[in-house]
DNA sequence: AGAAGGCCGTGATTAGAGTCACTGCAAAGA
DNA sequence: TCTTTGCAGTGACTCTAATCACGGCCTTCT
C-alpha cells in the first residue's frame, strides 16, 4: 500500500497516493487521528455538493493523477503566511483556520474553512505568497497539488479553470462579508451580533431560533471579529442575561434571531 | 459612426461599438467628460502592463466582439451592492471606488480600482450579486461586457478565464491587504500610517521619501481605514506636526517612511 | 457679486472597550 | 492521583477615538 506516515517539523502527514492504481479496492483506511481516508474522489459521498470536487469524471481523474492526500492532526499547519506558495490544498474532511498575524503578536482570523474548499488557491494562481497562514483545528484530510501541476492541469481543463475562477469568487465573498462585520459596526456587541448571524446561515431556522454549532474559545471568536477575549466573554454573558442566546458546551441557540439582527441594524 | 450618448438614471454613457468593423480609422474620440476613448484594445499603449488587456490577439478580438465601450462622468455608478450581476466592466482609464454600506449608512471603501482591472468579476463568475457599489470618481472608460456572453468566452478561451481567476487573486489579495489595516491595528494613528504606506507602495521610492498623489477627501481616507472623518484630519495634522509627511494639495510626500513603518510595528 | 454647499480644522465631551490582574474550573498529562 | 495548562468569568482602571458643534475657506452655481 502506497502510504506513509512522515514526521516532518510539526507537520504530520499520513500520505497516500491517489491515481487510483494502488488502492485497496473499497478499504477505508484510518489515520492516528481518527480520521477516515477518502481514497477517491469519484467515490465521495459529498462529491456533489462540492463545487471543486464535482469536476466532469475526466479531470477528476487527472486531477487524482497529481494529487496526494495527507491527513493532518488538529494543531498541524498547512502553510504559513509569507510563504511562497508550493500549492493548493483540495479540503476532503476536517475544519482548517485562516488567518493573518501582525508584528505584535495580534492574530486576524478570517474564516474557518469546510470541506469542498481549496485552500491556497489564490496564492497559487497569481504565484505569490501564502497571504494567510492555515492551522488544522480539526482533524483533516486535504488533497495536494503542487502548484505548477496545478497550473498544467487548468491549462488542460478549461471547466476546471472556471470552477477555479468561481471559487476565488466565493472565497473573496466571504472574505467582504468578513469585512463588513469588522468595518461596518459601531460596537463590539454589533460586531459579534454580525458574527453570530453570519455563522448561522449555514444552519436551519425554526421559528427565530437557530441552533448552531460554534466549536471555537472566545479567544478566536474575539480574533474573527477584531476584539478582545475579555469583551467577547462579556458580551456573550450579556446577551444570554437578555435571552438572546442560550449555549450548551459548544452548541449555541439562538432564542431571538430578530433582536440580533435589530443590534445590527443599529 | 456607432456612438450614444445615453442618461439612464444617473448613469451616463457614451457607448461605442468595439467590434473594429466600423471604426474611424486611427482618430480618437472625446466624449463630453474631456475623456479620450480607446477605441481599439489592441492599439492600447497600455495593453501590455494590464493582466487581462494582454491576453492573446485572438481572443482580444473575440472579446471585441462582445464588448461594449461607455464613458462615464465623475460621480456615476457601474453598479450598486445588491444588484444581480449583469456583467463585467474592464476599466481602461480613470478610477473607480469600490464601497460597501450598512444600513445605518456608514461606508467602507475597499478599492480605489486602477486602469486595466476588471471589476464586477466575482459576482459574474459565480452568478451571484455584486458586493459592492463601483462609483466613478475620475472621469472613466469602461468595457462592459455581458454576463452570459463572459461566461461562453471564457469557456472557449482557457487562457482568459486562467487570467480571470489571477485577476480574481490579485484582488483578493487587496481584500486582505485591507483587512489587515483595519482589523489588525491598536490605534487609528496606525491604521492611517498602514493605509499611507501600502498606498504608497505603487510609487518610487527615494531616500526614504515617497511622493505620491492621493486624490481623496479626508472622509474618503476615513472611510478606507474605518475612521472618522475628525480623526483622519488631527492624525494628518499630527503627522504633519511630527515631520513624518508634507502636503501640498492632493500630493502627498512621506517625509520618513522609516518612522512610518514603526508606528506599524507598533 | 452673492449664495450655497463641500471640505477642512478644532474644541469639548463622553461612552465604550482594551488592558491588567486575579479567581475558578476542567481537561490533559505525568 | 496530583500537577499543569488552557479557557472562561469578573472587577477596576484608563484612555482612545467617536460624536457633536462650531467657524472658516474654498469652489461652483445662480
Amino acid at each position: 500500500m502506497p502510504s506513509d506516515l512522515i514526521r516532518n517539523g510539526n507537520r504530520f502527514q499520513f500520505v497516500t497516493k491517489l491515481d487510483g492504481s494502488a488502492l485497496p479496492d473499497g478499504s477505508n483506511m484510518r489515520t492516528p487521528y481518527g480520521l477516515e481516508i477518502i481514497e477517491n474522489c469519484l467515490a465521495c459521498p459529498h462529491r456533489e455538493e462540492r463545487l471543486f470536487c464535482n469536476l466532469p469524471e475526466p479531470s477528476v481523474k487527472a486531477l487524482a493523477a497529481i494529487t496526494s492526500s495527507a491527513a493532518y492532526p488538529k494543531g498541524a499547519t498547512l502553510f504559513v503566511e509569507g510563504q511562497p506558495a508550493r500549492g493548493v490544498f483540495v479540503l476532503c474532511s476536517g475544519r482548517v483556520k485562516l488567518s493573518t498575524s501582525s508584528a505584535d503578536g495580534k492574530t486576524l482570523i478570517l474564516r474557518i474553512s469546510e470541506p469542498g474548499e481549496v485552500l491556497g488557491l489564490p496564492a497559487s494562481v497569481t504565484g505569490t505568497c501564502y497571504e494567510l497562514t492555515a492551522d488544522v483545528i480539526e482533524p483533516t484530510q486535504a488533497n495536494f497539488v503542487s502548484r505548477t501541476d496545478f497550473l498544467n492541469f487548468l491549462k488542460e481543463n478549461g471547466e476546471a479553470a472556471l470552477r477555479v475562477a468561481q471559487q476565488l469568487g466565493e472565497t473573496y465573498h466571504a472574505a467582504i462579508s468578513e469585512m463588513r462585520t469588522i468595518g461596518l459596526s459601531h460596537s463590539a456587541g454589533e460586531k459579534l451580533a454580525r458574527f453570530l448571524l453570519e455563522w448561522s446561515s449555514n444552519y436551519p431556522e425554526e421559528k427565530g431560533q437557530v441552533r448552531i454549532k460554534l466549536t471555537l474559545t472566545h479567544e478566536e471568536i474575539a480574533q474573527m471579529i477584531g476584539s478582545s477575549r475579555e469583551t467577547v466573554t462579556r458580551l456573550l454573558a450579556d446577551f444570554r442575561k437578555k435571552q438572546l442566546l442560550q449555549v450548551m458546551g459548544s452548541t449555541l441557540i439562538i432564542k431571538n434571531k430578530a433582536a440580533l439582527e435589530s443590534i445590527v441594524k443599529g
